[in-house]
DNA sequence: TAGTGGTCTAGACCACCCT
DNA sequence: GGGTGGTCTAGACCACTAA
């Protein structure tokens, strides 16, 4: 169950900017030097940083270098990563509704396949803020079959994603999203701290896991008053 | 000035997709296959097929083969590539501002550098549409020193990033994008056949160019009732 | 000119899927 | 067992940047 190399060098070096050992501004070691330092092939490294690079950590200059990039005070949600991964510190957590076997909600935005619909289902509810200012709500469907015993856990750093990949082997292979904008009904209105019929941002989410066939389903509703949701992507 | 080799499989893959020459749920050629029709490496052909999983065209199963995906209706906007490549056919492009010299607007949500705002700038607006249904309006604004005789130009295909490629060399690399749920004013609702301070969608973009310095800047509104916007992304 | 990232070759071994 | 994609090695040449 090791990670592959690549993606440890990535982790290491997304740790490295994430603790503010390397700076905004700053450059990373070469690629050759990263090649000496952990006795791997350009290839592999040029792999890690590939994905630094698609999920906007870095940006590479020919010539020059691979140099962190600027953090921007929006919810980097778009791209496959959680919330807390992205966004900064701040992050304030509360349920709403603790995982437990619920029915599948039947008019979600992006349809589960018809195996799944017939499977029980997980859900919980969150409400995340920055600071003490609600940002979005966060629902999750997925079925209950490949997670024996999820609904006894304590989440790791408050993040699903962590929880799943330590418990049980369950990576984040990608994602499939649809954006509305949307008017807040009363109790989201409530909840987001808005007037009601407010415009509001409604995220639908699938995700794609390591296991195949167990897909996560998610909605979110979002405050973008005051924080827009961002996005970087890099060919 | 040739496109590097994995890009060109690249696009010629997209290609068949685009045309239907290949359906969903069809594979494509495996990737032996590939290297030996195309008389190259596996490492080069994996780059081509690295990004068509990145922009959601394929999918990848170990041990199976890479399967073209389901389109679904919506404005697969927020990766990389233009309207025009990602949404299907039926869409109707009309200018409400020709492309021409003009001031920087003053409150773009991303800013440009500041040695950008002191060069003359380019701007120009469009309207499109899904058959009769307007869904997005687009605002771009870009430097014009880089591109000579743009505001002379017909484009090709409407698409501004095919004719900045034709004709200037110019690719795009890369995104950042911010997304806020907003309501429309007047003149907006208008254009988007919606009622005024309906919620719609709003997106600033710059983009990213192989001319380091150039960056294109966007602003979207979009009407998201009907047609909402999609995204994809893999690991 | 030395060092950097961008592209590419020609292999190898493995895990996974299907028959 | 034969074919597929996933990972990795050990090189090479090039274009770009900076001193």
């Amino acid at each position: 169950m090791s990670l592959p190399r690549y993606r440890q060098i990535h982790d290491y070096l997304l740790g490295q900017i994430q603790k503010g050992e390397i700076l905004p501004g700053d450059y990373l070691p070469s690629e050759n030097e990263l090649c000496r330092s952990f006795s791997i092939t350009r290839t592999t490294v040029r792999k890690a940083l590939d994905e630094l690079q698609k999920s906007g950590f870095i940006e590479r200059q020919h010539g020059k270098g691979s140099m962190v990039r600027e953090r921007r005070a929006s919810l980097g949600l778009l791209n496959v990563k959680g919330f807390s991964e992205a966004v900064g510190q701040d992050v304030v957590t509360a349920f709403l509704q603790y995982p437990a076997e619920k029915e599948w909600k039947k008019d979600l935005s992006i349809s589960p396949d018809g195996a799944q619909l017939l499977m029980p289902c997980i859900h919980f509810e969150r409400l995340r803020s920055v600071g003490a200012e609600p940002v979005m709500i966060e629902n999750n469907w997925f079925p209950a079959k490949a997670v024996p015993g999820f609904t006894d856990l304590t989440f790791i750093d408050e993040s699903f994603f962590k929880t799943l990949s330590r418990h049980y082997g369950i990576e984040i292979k990608g994602s499939e999203q649809l954006i509305w904008s949307i008017e807040a009904e009363n109790k989201v209105a409530a909840l987001l701290k808005v007037l009601a019929g407010s415009p509001v941002l409604k995220i639908a989410i699938r995700f794609y896991t390591s296991h195949p066939g167990f897909h996560i389903y998610s909605e979110l509703l979002c405050n973008t008053q005051k924080y827009p949701i961002g996005n970087r992507y890099f060919l």
